[in-house]
DNA sequence: TTGTACGCGTTATCAA
DNA sequence: TTGATAACGCGTACAA
């Protein structure tokens, strides 16, 4: 039905063998044949299997990308910068969407065996030891971009500086009751966006001498509604923070929802900071610590492409930093 | 190096035949044997390589979706529901994002050769016949989401029918001279949202009798900064709209930008109108027409699916209805 | 420079 | 119920 280079051989007249090395131009085919070969594969329309070829080659052509939740905003800027340098590579794409925690053991268990991709990066998501052991031991490459292992490459945030960034802002403007809204820690590992940037708040309060108050911090979903509940559990206290930072952009909207359905005005009354730097943050004027989403998805494929040409190169640890942007919702 | 069918035959003290049975559990295989063999798979922790099974198969278990700009939340939203239908099938994602229209046609000259994908989605792009033939040429299945072939199950949102639902509504609260703002036409493709929005405003103006003026049609990229430009463009005319709607949610942000800095009040001096219903829309209260994204990727798929498991199917067109929905920039 | 034969890891067919 | 063997389509030694 299709045709084979089988076809292409028998139509130019010569072997397979010859074809495939028209294919793959090896040096070593006389011009003539390579021209009468090139004129069957015309021909036919013939494209060589990409199936068959990999069970030879060991390539599959595509890496692979593990992602909680991709349609989160953050993801999605990351995965941008991901997509687009893996269209510089002529690689596809395969995208692992996952939800539960079931999901999550399911690719990172199977994954390393079927060899379907050449490549894998896992964003946010930190495998543990035995996992990332496994990864090493069958020779797949891994690049963790938002997550961390001491046995694979990992491209890290400074999350906790990224906090004490926020928290040092608040508190030179003037803020001393400052209220955290944080991320529920999701999968028991210990690298994690919520833990480290919980650090940065209490390092840069004990820094600058201002005493943590544990009433102050809730943690809560990495949504909307989310950030909303946590904000009228905080804004309805007797004594209401000044300021509130916020986990995530996504919940910092929620926040600033919250304080408009109190009649509390921003940044009058209540300053509010977020986290990420997605697009929504700038639309609202929303102050926050600014990721480098896009750089990430970009670094951790190029990594990841030195990787699957150099197995045996040993992984590093890539930090990047966050910018604070001061927007409407805490600059009076 | 991976432990292969033979490796496990070898250790099960059977023919690799027998193992191949127990793994697609095939009836015919006696319980003490079938032990046998499950226990040496365990010890070996065998797993099928995929790749060879589907250069037997024809089957790769994964599907494809070609989408242009899949990072604007339009797309972002339908390819959730994608995912997430896809997820329930076991199937895995290969995302093809195509940005220009050489990756286009590349795209839709190559993926029907390879064969790395079972079926393929495609997303707000309308093939042309020669395409499309070729498609059902080589018997791979394709759905078109939000994009139309005669030759191709087609699921299309009632362009149309949106338009004037926004434009009736605008018109029953009394606006007479109503702004359009487009997006450009991409591709030179006989179905197109832009044109058939366009079509659904003539239409609904035609309807009540208001004649429709040219002076009050811009056509911009799909952007907020293109909404911005457009905006700024009507709104400085000596005699300005009374109310605009807008070919896109993410363009009608920028239409409120514009307003903004232009100190024109919303709604009380100007009503705006989306089309989309992201959820940013939902975030800055925008009125809108809002398409059933998510149900258009699930839908996509469950068609897809099923063309995959009878290729003779004949192709389908199906119609999705908008829904307006009524918001701040409009109800003063 | 070119053709042949083998192997990649499966599934499917056919005898036994 | 089972085992050997032939495909599947390609890359690649090896021989010519």
């Amino acid at each position: 039905m299709m045709a084979t280079i089988h076809d292409v051989a028998r139509i130019a007249g010569v072997g397979i063998g010859t074809v495939s090395r028209v294919i793959n131009n090896s040096s070593n085919v006389k011009p003539g044949t390579r021209a009468r070969v090139l004129e069957a594969i015309d021909q036919l329309g013939y494209k060589p299997n990409p199936i068959a070829r990999s069970m030879i080659s060991k390539r599959t052509n595509s890496i692979g990308v593990i992602a909680p939740f991709f349609t989160r905003p953050f993801f999605m800027e990351v995965l941008q910068g991901v997509e687009m340098a893996i269209a510089t590579y002529g690689k596809e794409l395969v995208l692992y969407n996952v939800r539960t925690d079931e999901q999550r053991d399911h690719c990172f268990s199977d994954l390393p065996m079927h060899r379907k991709v050449d490549g894998v990066l896992i964003l946010s998501l930190s495998p543990d030891d035995e996992v990332a052991q496994k990864f090493r031991h069958v020779g797949l490459p891994v690049v963790l971009v938002d997550a961390y292992s001491p046995l694979l490459t990992s491209l890290v945030v400074n999350n906790k500086e990224g906090a004490s960034q926020a928290i040092r802002y608040l508190l030179q403007v003037g803020h001393r009751r400052i209220g955290f809204i944080n991320g529920i820690v999701e999968g028991n590992f210990k690298f994690n966006q919520a833990t480290d940037r919980l650090e940065g708040v209490k390092c840069a309060l004990q820094e600058a001498g201002v005493a943590f108050d544990p009433e102050l911090v809730v943690a809560t979903e990495w949504n909307r509604v989310g950030g909303r509940d946590a904000a009228f559990h905080l804004l309805t206290r007797e004594v209401r923070p000044s300021a509130i930072f916020v986990a995530s952009d996504i919940q910092a909207v929620g926040v600033l929802e919250a304080a408009r359905s109190l009649h509390i005005r921003v940044p009058e009354e209540l300053a509010v900071v977020g986290f990420d730097g997605i697009e929504i943050s700038e639309l609202l004027g929303l102050s926050t610590v600014q990721q480098p989403m896009r750089q990430m998805g970009e670094e951790g494929i190029h990594k990841l492409m030195t990787l699957i040409d150099d197995p045996a190169h040993p992984p590093e640890l890539i930090w990047l930093n966050t910018t604070f942007v001061e927007r409407a919702t805490t600059s009076g």
